[in-house]
DNA sequence: CGGGTCCCGAACTCA
DNA sequence: TCGGGACCCG
């Protein structure tokens, strides 16, 4: 491998191998390139000492892991197939795949999504006769979710002490907590809490895991929470060498527990090791670079780094303010459409912003316009109610103690199984003590419940357990078509809908999980099953990729969280209007003003040559129009990188010839009939 | 008792 | 804009 294309700081990252280094990788700093070189430089260092199984790598995201582990095997060849590059959370589930029965819980345990999170604790909430619509069980999930991270355990607090929420979640945590291991499921925070315990409390399975581990890599160092630390400590073992790569500048997970401590004591954690800093920008124009720094700067508490470019110059970075959010939308596809037919590929061309909300109004007017796009994320397939519903089923097939599961669907589509009944039935497996399955098996043996409901139960029973060896047997997707047939699923979809647009839209959706179905049996062969499909699910949110007629480029829409680690030659950042940008706070929390500068510093940071910072005046927020204010973070931009283009104010003196040139292309706009608020903005130059 | 309809309230970033 | 809950009817 030759490291003559390293930089010195890099260099020094790729051979430093034993023991703690902490590598500071400022934005587009060549970080992925030490990292791989760094593996491949660990293979190649003492042959046959450092196997690739002994190595782990962990990302921030599964996409991430599968690049990486791409790059590898295309440098190192299939030897670098050997090692475990996953995320965090993966790097849990398969360790407690294997050892999680000493902590009592099931093999075949299940992971929790948010959807059963909060169906456990609202069901807590009502045993505990507090009002689940008058208190927010997402607030009390985030609230338990911050107690287990911080390593609290579900003891009630003494009297007096926090507000309602404080009280609610120190009486719900451990009915929470309970609930999960009853249907045999595991939550995302136990997916890190449950390894540690398994490393601290087992000395085999710490021997077992350090010995096979020896060297230890982390990227996104910086997102990383205190149950992730403390995992990374144990798994360091006596040797110790763990090479965290982040940026302090870029961390914007705090909302989910991440620690930017972690990074910043790295020194305290591991002492006696290595930092190295990587400041030599690759990635972006000066203009760009100086933009983000300006911005960042201000923040206080940062490793000091001085990022630089020798990429000097470059175009301005453009601030447009735009009347309201469609005529935002309509300006960003305008110049999308512009730059396409200069020549920029789509795919180098990316929309971001703070919320996925956002993405709407960009996504009509690319539509108009016939320019390919995709949306990032917005986790939206998976949120729909039909595709919710088959993949409950599934969760009941698989683990019929999934009871938050089986409610769901025990009457979906409608057989006759009511509220009654169910309620009955829980009365009665409670009283027994036995689960709610047992009870539903000899349905009939009880005379309580309404006329021909026993007989509609077992039914019911007997569909699910035929279809639990239908699956063992047969392939997934086959199977859920006979399923989602026998049940007349879709009959009942179509009959649900609200229009024949809805219906079609709602097939389509159950269309997809088949879809999906079918991609993983052909990725997976005969391995498949419907539990590594639903564990798939909860690790890696990722839609399924869209087959693209002729594999044409697309413009990327997406959070600015969804762009950590991603770069684009053109980059719109949208939004850019206080409460959005900075963000206002979030479920009651107080707006935290530091991470949204990172996050701005992040969006800014992932533009190559040409950044756009737009807003707008007003912006349509729960159907009504609201007045918007200027982000902040555009007073910070040093004004001899900025160009500013007002397409809603009277402009001070003649415009520039660049700038007529910019209005002449946008004249387009305005020969649209009959478009709302259509007519010439005031001052425009046109 | 079960199923359909209507109305009201909330919506942020993700493994 | 959508989903959940209350309410009413068969």
């Amino acid at each position: 491998m030759d490291l003559s294309k390293l930089n010195p700081p890099q260099r020094e990252a790729v051979v430093t191998l034993q023991g703690p280094l902490l590598v500071l990788a400022g934005a587009g700093s060549g970080k992925t390139r030490v990292i791989t070189h760094r593996i491949v430089h660990l293979l190649n260092e003492r042959p046959g000492h450092i196997m690739a199984r002994n190595i782990l790598a962990v990302t921030f995201t599964n996409k991430a892991a599968t690049e990486m582990k791409e790059r590898l095997v295309h440098m190192a060849g299939p030897r670098a197939q050997g090692v475990l590059v996953c995320t965090f959370h993966a790097f849990g589930a398969e360790l407690l795949r294997e050892d999680i029965h000493r902590l009592g819980w099931p093999r075949k345990f299940a992971i929790a999504d948010m959807g059963d999170q909060l169906a456990i604790i609202r069901r807590a909430m009502r045993d505990h006769k507090i009002d689940d619509r008058s208190f927010d069980a997402r607030k009390v999930l985030t609230l338990i979710s911050k107690a287990k991270n911080s390593g609290k355990a579900p003891e009630p607090k003494p009297e007096g002490i926090g507000d309602d929420y404080d009280l609610i979640t120190h009486m719900v945590y451990p009915d929470y907590q309970l609930a999960l291991k009853a249907q045999g499921s595991v939550d995302f925070d136990d997916l890190l809490l449950l390894p540690t315990r398994l490393l601290r409390e087992f000395p085999d399975l710490y021997e077992k895991y350090t010995r096979r581990f020896r060297y230890l890599l982390v990227d996104e160092f910086q997102d990383t929470n205190i149950a992730q630390l403390e995992l990374l400590k144990l798994m360091a073992g006596e040797q110790r060498n763990v090479c965290a790569v982040g940026d302090d500048d870029q961390c914007i997970y705090s909302w989910r527990g991440a620690e930017v401590r972690n990074i910043l004591d790295f020194d305290r954690f591991f002492p006696g090791g290595k930092e190295v800093r990587l400041e030599q920008n690759y990635r972006s124009v000066q203009t760009v670079l100086d933009a983000a720094n300006a911005v960042i700067a201000k923040n206080p508490e940062r490793k000091a780094k001085q990022m630089w470019t020798d990429r000097k110059g470059g175009p301005k970075v453009k601030v447009v303010g735009c009347p309201n959010d469609e005529e935002e939308a309509r300006f960003v596809a305008h110049e999308i459409q512009k730059h396409i037919s200069l020549g920029v590929p789509a795919d180098e061309i990316a929309v971001l912003y703070r919320t996925n909300g956002q993405a709407h109004p960009v996504e009509e007017m690319l539509r108009e316009k016939n320019i390919a796009y995709e949306v990032v994320g917005g986790s939206e397939f998976f949120d729909r109610r039909e595709v919710k519903d088959v993949i409950a089923y599934f969760k009941v097939i698989v683990n019929k103690l999934d009871e938050i599961s089986l409610m769901r669907i025990v009457n979906v589509p409608s057989r006759g199984i009511g509220d009654v009944t169910m309620e009955r039935l829980n009365v009665h497996a409670r009283g027994e003590g036995v689960t709610l399955w047992t009870v539903m098996r000899k349905a009939d043996t009880y005379e309580d419940l309404p006329p021909g409901a026993g007989a509609k139960v077992l039914e019911f029973v007997q569909l699910i357990e035929r279809y639990r060896d239908a699956y063992e047997h047969g392939q997934l997707a086959a199977v859920t078509r006979k399923l989602l047939e026998e049940i007349g699923f879709r009959e009942a979809t179509r009959a649900h809908a609200t229009s024949a647009t809805s219906a079609d839209k709602k097939l389509k959706s159950v269309d997809g999980v088949l879809n999906s179905l079918e991609n993983f049996e052909k990725r997976e062969g005969p391995k498949a099953s419907l539990l590594t499909y639903l564990n798939r699910l909860s690790l890696d949110t990722r839609q399924e990729e869209e087959e693209v007629p002729g594999g044409h480029r697309r413009v990327t829409l997406m959070t600015v969280h969804s762009s950590k680690g991603l770069e684009y030659r053109l980059v719109f950042f949208i939004g850019m209007e206080e409460d959005l940008m900075p963000h206002g706070g979030m479920q009651g929390e107080p707006q935290n003003l530091e991470e949204e500068r990172r996050l701005c510093y992040v969006g800014i940071t992932r533009a190559k040559e040409l950044l756009y910072l737009t807003r707008a005046n007003t912006r349509v927020k729960r159907g009504k129009e609201v007045p918007r204010t200027p982000s902040r973070f555009l007073e910070d931009l040093p004004p001899e990188v900025v160009e500013k283009v007002d397409l809603d104010a009277p402009r001070q003196g003649p415009p520039t010839t660049e700038e007529k040139n910019f209005f002449a292309n946008l004249k387009e706009r305005f020969k649209k009939p009959g478009a709302p608020g259509a007519g010439p903005p005031r001052g425009a130059a046109g």
